[in-house]
DNA sequence: ACACGTTACGGCAACCGTAAGGATT
DNA sequence: AATCCTTACGGTTGCCGTAACGTGT
């Protein structure tokens, strides 16, 4: 079996360059490294780092072991947080943590006193963290169906078309189509489905759609159509505040409803540990909110 | 630091129900498997097995940490395993790996003299992999561009409708789509980007297809629409030799071109080491295949 | 009495730090 | 000579197996 103190030992040798800078990163003495690096080596029948004059680099095989040693090294450092603190960790697209959770984390605190952590990224990079079990449970734009997981529905949220208060559009309620198809569309974080949920309803359609350019973060899309740089297609749920306050208008298009299905993941091997159990109850409860 | 030892031991003991059964899976006493446990456990200050008279099971922090614990022990063979065997492992998909990648494997072979292994499995399935470090680059039908991957475009494949000999369009060249939609569709393995592609092309017709049932793979999806079940779409590679022989006819839908682009996948921190870049690098080349 | 896990104890290997030794510039 | 890694040596710790010891049935 690897030793992970050797590996951690190995990883600080190549982050550093050196074995006395590891030494010092690691807080033991130069030959502890040596010795442990020696061990690893022997143990992986693989030479891991060239020692050169001026500073170590990893071997050919050092760079296959690298990417396993940070997963490992990582991976033990979860686990044992993941046990000390006993708090759910909900993982949520920024779109779904920023705006849609919220209200709903308010009221599991409320019923059921439980105040998971919050950790929000990219649709994708929550699936991965899914995977490490960085996270308990995920609420997510997109999900792939990737085996070892449930997935179950959560919310429908609307998707709007929105526009500038001096925009022309602002003064209408619907337009058709061949207008959106001329106007460039600003886009925002990618991986969120958005794009597809158009193809979708679209069709061919789709293809003449002007995507301008990509903002990543809905927030700057809210401010950079706002400021009247185009339009966007934003979640209801994101720009509730900016439409009730004239900051953003919304309009339709004639014949057409779009929606996104938003999910919430729960690994199968979580699914059975009660406090995940009890949140993902709660959260998915139907129960109106008062907001 | 966590013993990669002792952590086997858990994983062991809660296979077992007992530590007995532990000890002789792992072939240690008794009393080491004991004292094992105990160290881990004293390590992570938590009671992670509940011994009852007839077998232990998983207190709730073991379950917590047992999926933990089981990606620790297999991220740590697989990373010893990929140093022992310095081939080369690539994923993909069962369409892929199995009707379209062999002859790009068998150019591999003669031009550099490289046999990778080979891992055919889902879509969804090859990804998880290709995170795991499982496999070293995939070709799949389907990427969702999450980060720390570079993805490339490999080849393009048309999707074709294929029926029965016997059908009744197998003597056309060609369907109108009020036909195709009217058809109940046999449905191949999930996941592979199949269905959004339909979305895309036909736009709100695709809510008029009738998918009938799903059989999982391409290969069952062929002998049933060879005897008459039905008609589905697959990707012409996957039935050149049914066609060539008359086994399997192909119809198109008028002005519908359906194609679905198939990518290579590998992790950023993979692509620098040199045989996986030079593997890449083969595999990518546009020359045409003599087949 | 039996089955099972725990604890005590001794041997052995692994680990670590100090310090001396080599190699390269 | 200076720098960096390796190796030798001794003390300490951790790990393992044998065996004795609780504890429930």
């Amino acid at each position: 079996m690897l030793n992970l103190t050797h590996v951690r030992a190995f990883l600080a040798v190549v982050e550093e360059g050196s074995f006395h800078g590891a030494a010092d990163q690691l807080g033991v003495s130069q030959s502890t490294v040596s010795h442990g690096l020696k061990r690893l080596e022997d143990m992986l029948a693989s030479d891991l780092v060239i020692r050169h004059r001026d500073g170590c680099v990893p071997s050919h095989k050092g760079e296959i072991f690298l990417p396993f040693a940070r997963s490992l090294v990582a991976l033990s450092e979860r686990a044992v947080a993941r046990l000390q603190s006993d708090r759910i960790r909900i993982g949520a697209s920024s779109n779904v943590g920023i705006y849609l959770l919220q209200p709903h984390l308010r009221r599991l605190a409320d019923t059921a006193g439980v105040q998971p952590d919050l950790v929000i990224a990219a649709n994708p990079a929550i699936a991965t963290k899914l995977e490490n079990r960085e996270i308990d449970m995920a609420f997510l734009e997109w999900w792939d169906g990737r085996p070892g997981f449930e997935a179950r529905r959560w919310i429908t949220d609307r998707l709007l078309i929105i526009v500038a208060p001096d925009h022309p559009w602002a003064r209408r309620n619907e337009i058709d189509l061949e207008m959106l198809l001329q106007q460039p569309l600003l886009a925002g974080e990618k991986g969120t489905g958005t794009g597809t949920i158009l193809k979708e309803a679209l069709g061919t359609a789709a293809s003449r759609l002007l995507v301008s350019r990509n903002l990543g973060s809905t927030e700057a899309v809210k401010r950079a159509v706002a400021a009247g740089m185009g339009v966007s297609i934003v979640m209801e749920g994101a720009v509730r505040d900016e439409i009730a306050s004239g900051r953003l208008y919304s309009v339709s298009v004639a014949g057409l409803r779009l929606e996104k299905t938003l999910w919430c993941v729960v690994p199968h091997d979580l699914i059975t540990v009660s406090p995940t159990l009890e949140t993902m109850r709660h959260l998915l409860e139907p129960q109106a909110l008062s907001s």
